[in-house]
DNA sequence: GTTGACTCCGTAGTAGCTACGGACTTTAGT
DNA sequence: ACTAAAGTCCGTAGCTACTACGGAGTCAAC
């Protein structure tokens, strides 16, 4: 399996393929006698598990985390959880500054009358 | 007024201010005998208004775009609006994407069991 | 005069990619 | 067998919005 295929496999773009080797997120995978790269199917599962973790908003750092806890299979998952919970409350906090923000531009917006720029309560409300 | 004063007063970080005047968001101030910046109060309000721009989530573009409408204080600020409406436009994508996104992320940490990391839904469900 | 704080500048680092260029290899078609 | 197109290689630079660093020069107080 080449890297095109493998990128297509995961919906991973081709050279980010490459960027997860050259961070070691990816193990580097055998050569033909030419240099190019071949992929087996257990690469493409852990593409899929990076591609994934990225949708759900993970870094790459705690992606390397999750990778190394889920190859101790025998383990409990507590420390999974804790990066999932940990993720989880990020986000929450993105969301409420997100919402404070949006009412913000909200309130910006409204009670802009729309004549000109010198009496608008947009530019008024940037300016502090 | 010199750099650091300039900074305190805006709550702008030191290198942010040169940071800003490299890239043409403030206008390169007159300098001392030595070299050394000075700042007028006129400098102040352009800085606060960036920084405040850029608490409410407004690119350094979309800055330098509203910094140039807001200088034609004779015109309609329609545009004004436009920039401000679009951005709120990606605040709210924003918010969409993360609310489903934490959605996500309770669901696979609610479902799962915590023994070991072979059985782990969270695993699981970023694998695919 | 000397110490300490301040300022100067250019450069490099951060995250997570994406793009580019020039060389090489493989594949398909004739 | 030959050629053209498509794929692959690698290193490097670009993106956003900063932040940090280092070495040199400057200013204020004691």
């Amino acid at each position: 399996m080449r890297i095109s295929d493998l990128a297509k496999a995961t919906g991973c773009h081709l050279e980010t393929v490459r960027y997860y080797e050259r961070i070691g997120l990816l193990p580097p995978p055998e050569r033909s006698t030419a240099g190019y790269r071949n992929y087996r199917d257990s690469d493409v599962e852990r593409l899929q598990f990076i591609v994934r973790s990225r949708a759900l908003g993970f870094s790459l750092e705690e992606i390397r985390s999750l990778l190394t806890l889920a190859s101790r299979t025998e383990l409990s998952c507590k420390q999974v959880d804790g990066v999932a919970r940990t993720h989880l409350a990020q986000v929450e906090a993105k969301q409420r500054e997100l919402a404070a923000l949006a009412a913000e531009l909200r309130g910006m917006i409204e009670t802009c009358h729309h004549d000109t720029r010198a009496t608008c309560t947009i530019l008024q409300s940037l300016a502090g």
